[in-house]
DNA sequence: ACATAAGTGCAACAAAACGG
DNA sequence: CCGTTTTGTTGCACTTATGT
């Protein structure tokens, strides 16, 4: 069944094409349409924690789908649900222009969400070929935790390798000036977690 | 005011059901 | 068995509600 996924990619991708485009400036994604399901990337593709808890995850709605493209910008139309009685009233007070600044402020917060991730997409280690699907974006997320565990578990037995060779070759300890990965690398494992979270916020900004 | 969560409709697709 | 129709699932963009 998952490979079926990948199997209708390019047959996918022409089907798109006709689909209404979004009536705002979203950027074209270049694998467009439906992405790889989680079970296609068989998450954990990396290595899998042992608590790296798929189960729970593996059928879940994660992100709701929305209104179609159909619905313009233009028309602030409500839903005929539960809201609409409470919410009409609240339409009514926000000017439209208002309801208008704040789709379009949202809008713009997704698009920046789904560039973030097509960038996450570039730098995880898949198969990338225009044959293949577009990671879907609880599985690129998924795949992201995984491969970064992958990687700090290898870091770590590395670390251990080194050590072991010192220790029974009697060998000067490395000096990191000339490896400069390694040396931030050690910088981040003196450092207490705390820390290293207020560095990563604060290096965000 | 802004960010995030929730609600909604849609398209694409697979699988099941159906009829010839 | 095969082609067609129906049904269910998945993932998405978008709007709106809600929390801060």
């Amino acid at each position: 069944m998952d490979s079926h996924h990948f199997n209708f990619h390019l047959n996918h991708n022409q089907a798109m094409m006709s689909h209404p485009p979004p009536p705002t400036s979203s950027p074209p994604q270049s694998v467009p349409g439906r992405r790889t399901p989680l079970g296609t990337v068989g998450l954990g593709g990396f290595f899998a924690q042992p608590h790296a808890s798929s189960s729970h995850q593996s059928h879940s709605d994660e992100n709701k789908p929305s209104t179609s493209s159909l619905m313009h910008s233009s028309e602030v139309s409500m839903p005929a649900s539960s809201s609409a009685t409470t919410g009409g009233k609240q339409k009514n007070r926000q000017g439209k222009s208002v309801r208008l600044n704040i789709n379009a402020r949202e809008r713009r917060r997704m698009h920046d969400l789904n560039d973030a991730l097509d960038e996450l997409r570039s730098v995880i280690p898949y198969a990338h070929s225009p044959s293949v699907r577009k990671l879907s974006k609880i599985a690129t997320l998924l795949l992201a935790k995984n491969y970064i565990l992958m990687q700090a578990n290898a870091l770590d037995e590395l670390r251990r390798l080194i050590a072991y060779i010192q220790s029974t070759t009697g060998a000067q300890p490395l000096d990191l000036a000339s490896f400069p990965a390694a040396a931030k690398l050690q910088q981040l494992l003196n450092t207490p977690q705390a820390q290293l979270e207020q560095n990563a916020s604060s290096s965000n900004n």
